[in-house]
DNA sequence: ATTCATAATTATTGATGCAAAATATTGTAC
DNA sequence: GTACAATATTTTGCATCAATAATTATGAAT
């Protein structure tokens, strides 16, 4: 009766964030759109476990704002607007911006190698010709989760986290948009040039230009 | 066997979420210690409910950063660090002064009313000899919840209240000094001045000068 | 006497069942 | 034919129950 899951790992994790992680991807993947209701039941039986994790893990996505809870009337998938997107990305701007400066100020020659290391395999990922999109995406989302990292605020990195998560609702990711993945790496090259030059001012300068350019992409009509 | 809550009010919320409340209240009145366990059993019997909507509480206050879940060892209050605090108010500093930023540029005649008026019943709370400082600190968070709201962005709201809610578990919560009261209060003017001058820069520093003074007087060694 | 292993107790985690509430559907009356 | 009311079904939400995992204590062996 009891589903097979990932094998246990070394760090083993509850039932309700395992099961959290699913739904995470299923709604990442728009096999749950936004607006819809999520039924309780059903994915419970789907999964093969009870409610009880399962409504465990709909209050930990509630609290990533991925899903909304409304009372007796059950769990939806976050609609977000486009205000909401620019809001998001407004804060992102912000946060990573500020992380930057302090990187710029505080990175040893090794945490500046470790950077340029993931920009290089970005470098790689984005090759004209042979773009892996997922492979770009992901790669993109690991230097942005290293820099927050080095610069040492846990409650930041949290929130980013929980943001970057919101932003992934929007199927307009500008990430996506092929078009997008040329500029991306100059400007990640740029935000690369002035963190070796250890200049905080410049590096949250281009760290917002990224973000700005980024949101245009993303919000730009599709017309 | 059903305990007695707060009577049905209008907006009616789930049980999880009122005990979540109570749990909230618990550990801010520090009757609940950071570090200490949390006894499911004893804490549900107590309320005269059942672990499962209790479970759920637990995990919403969590994701809020008030108790940090150990695999098989259950709940635990979060201990703040020193680094902790500054980290927080680090991020306060960084969202309320970008809020600020808005407010200035964007605020009507009536909102700047609105914030006046909190600013005037701050004052009253604050006056000297008289000094309430529960009805000041309600005041006081007021106040920068209404300039939060002021420029609508409902997701630095919600980070903003969670990193407040964090703050709160720190003993010395610099605003409950009363050495402060006095410096807050002129720091505050200070504020308003610069927003009804609609000074967006002048007002971001204003702001940052706040919060560096609350975390310089909440650290500040017990000498 | 100290250390390691095994067993027992305690507490968390997951499952199932029941009650209450909301919505939808159907029937009747105007 | 339309509107309102009542009933039925669906679904959330809470409680009780069972099992699993971890820690502690006790006993034996070195």
């Amino acid at each position: 009766m009891s589903a097979i899951f990932a094998p246990k790992s070394l760090a083993p994790r509850a039932l309700y964030e395992e099961v959290a992680e699913l739904i995470r991807q299923r709604i990442f993947s728009r096999e749950l759109e936004p607006g819809s209701w999520i039924d309780e039941l059903q994915i419970a039986k789907a999964y093969g476990i009870s409610r009880t994790p399962l409504r465990e893990a709909l209050k930990v996505l509630a609290a990533e704002g991925l899903i909304t809870m409304k009372v007796r009337r059950g769990a939806y998938v976050t609609e977000v607007s486009e205000k909401d997107l620019r809001d998001v990305y407004h804060l992102l701007s912000l946060l990573e911006s500020d992380a930057a400066v302090v990187v710029a100020q505080t990175a040893s020659p090794a945490d500046l190698k470790k950077l340029q290391s993931l920009h290089s395999e970005l470098e790689a990922a984005g090759k004209p010709g042979k773009e892996k999109h997922d492979k770009f995406f992901e790669v993109n989302e690991a230097f942005h989760m290293c820099l927050l990292e080095l610069a040492q605020n846990k409650w930041r990195d949290q929130m980013v986290a929980d943001l970057r998560k919101v932003m992934k609702l929007n199927r307009h990711n500008s990430l996506f948009k092929t078009g997008r993945i040329k500029e991306s790496l100059t400007e990640h090259q740029a935000i690369m040039a002035a963190l070796n030059a250890k200049d905080p001012v410049a590096t949250a300068a281009r760290m917002r230009e990224h973000f700005a350019n980024g949101l245009m992409a993303a919000s730009a009509s599709p017309i």
